[in-house]
DNA sequence: CCCGGCATCAATCAAAAGGTTGAACTCCGC
DNA sequence: GCGGAGTTCAACCTTTTGATTGATGCCGGG
C-alpha cells in the first residue's frame, strides 16, 4: 500500500508488551512503528486516520475499555483501504480465534511466538497474505475436516450459562424459557458433542474452544 | 547484596514479554539484566546459581512446563541468600496472588503497570521492601478487614471441583472421600459464604477471587 | 489440659435438578 | 410444498442435592 517500509500500529493495553513488540520489531529495517494504542477504541481511531499498513492487535483490553480486540478488528477492517490486522494474543481457543478471523483479521499469532515468526507474519500481513500460528492453522484445518459439532447460537448460549454453573431453572429464567426447553437444548448439545452430561459437555466444549 | 547495581533475572515464557521487560528496565542505569529464563525450572536453576538480586517472575508458564511461577517462587526463596522474587503477571485474583505471596514473593505487579512503577518495584524488592500493585494491596487490606469467608484449604479444593461442574460423588472419588464428607464441606462453605447452593457458592467465590 | 476449628464419616428425607421421550411450531432451502 | 433443523414445551422418572442430626479423631492456642 505504501513504499518499501511497512508502517505498524501496536494496539495492546500492556505497556510492557508494547515495549516488547517494539523491541522485537524495531530492529527490522523495513518496519516503522508509527503509533501505539492502549485501548481498542484508540486503535480504531488511529487506524481510521490512515498512514498505517498493519495493526498488531491484542484481543484482551482490560476491564477499562468496553470494546475488545475482535470488535476493534471488525471496525477497522470494515472501511475501504483499511490496514491489515494481525492479532497477537495469549489466547488460543476457537472461542477467541474464530471471532477474530471472522472480524477480518489477516493473521493470528500467539505471544509466545519466536520473534522471527512475528516479523515474517507482519510481512505476510502487509502483503495481504494470512499468517496463522501453527496451532491455530491446525485447528482450522481440523474444523474443516470435522464439520460436525457446530452448536446453534441458542445452544451455545445455553451451554455458556451451564459452564457458568447455572442450573437449568436459572438458565430458563435468564433466557425466558421453560426448563423443558433448556433440557431439550441440552439433549441436542449432548448429541452433537457426543457426551451425556452437562459437565462432560462443558469439558468437551472447552476442549474444542466452543465456549470460553 | 551486591554493590550499586541490581542484577535481574527475567522469567517469562513469552519472548515478547521478556523483550518488553528488558526494554523497559534496561534504560535504568542501576539495573543489569544478567539472565533470562523461558521456563520455571530454568528460573529456579539460574536463581540457585547465584549472581542475581531480583527475579521478575511470571506465574503462568504455558502447557510446556510442569512447574508454575508460584512453585518456582517457593523453590527459589526456600534457600538461604536467595534473590528476591517480584511476581509480574496478568492475573489479579486472590487465587493467584495469595499462593504467590505465601510462596515468598517480595512483590506482586500486574503487567499493565506503567514502566515507572516497575522500576520502583524492582528497587523496593532489591532493598527487601515489598511492592504490591494497588489492586493487590487493596485486596490484602480488604482481607484483613474481613476476617470472614476464609475457606480452609480443603474447602477451597472442594469448591474448586464444584466450580468445574463435578457432582458430589465425583468430587468424593477424586479426593478419596465419602460423599458425606463432601457434603459436610459444602455446608461449611455455604455458611462461610452466606449462600445456600453450590452455584451461588461458586459465584460468590469467583467474585471474591477465592477460586479461579 | 481443655476447647474450638478442621476433617472425616453415617443415615435419612424432602426438594430440586437432571435426563428421557415425544410432540408441536416456524423458518429456510431444495 | 416437503423435509430438516432449530426452538419451544409437557409429562415422567432417576439422580443429586441440601438440610439435619450426630459422631470421631486431630491439632493448636489460651
Amino acid at each position: 500500500m505504501s513504499g518499501a517500509v511497512i508502517r505498524l500500529l501496536l494496539a495492546d493495553d500492556h505497556p510492557v508488551v508494547r515495549a516488547g513488540l517494539r523491541a522485537v520489531l524495531e530492529g527490522e529495517p523495513d518496519f516503522a512503528i508509527v503509533a501505539e494504542a492502549a485501548t481498542a477504541e484508540r486503535a480504531v481511531e488511529l487506524a481510521a486516520a490512515g498512514g498505517v499498513d498493519v495493526v498488531l492487535m491484542d484481543l484482551q483490553f482490560g476491564p477499562g475499555s468496553a470494546m475488545n480486540g475482535a470488535q476493534a478488528t471488525a471496525e477497522i477492517t470494515a472501511r475501504a483501504g483499511a490496514p491489515r490486522v494481525l492479532v497477537v494474543t495469549t489466547y488460543d481457543t476457537d472461542a477467541d480465534t474464530l471471532p477474530a478471523l471472522e472480524a477480518g483479521a489477516t493473521g493470528y499469532l500467539l505471544k509466545d511466538a519466536p520473534p522471527e515468526h512475528l516479523a515474517q507474519a507482519v510481512r505476510a500481513a502487509a502483503a495481504g497474505r494470512s499468517a496463522l500460528a501453527p496451532s491455530v492453522a491446525d485447528r482450522l484445518l481440523e474444523r474443516m475436516r470435522t464439520p460436525a459439532a457446530a452448536l446453534s447460537a441458542r445452544e451455545t448460549e445455553v451451554l455458556g450459562l451451564v459452564a457458568d454453573g447455572l442450573t437449568n431453572q436459572q438458565i430458563s429464567q435468564r433466557l425466558h424459557l421453560s426448563q423443558a426447553t433448556v433440557k431439550s437444548h441440552l439433549v441436542h448439545i449432548y448429541t452433537k458433542l457426543g457426551v451425556d452430561s452437562r459437565t462432560a459437555a462443558v469439558r468437551a466444549a472447552r476442549g474444542r474452544g466452543l465456549i470460553r
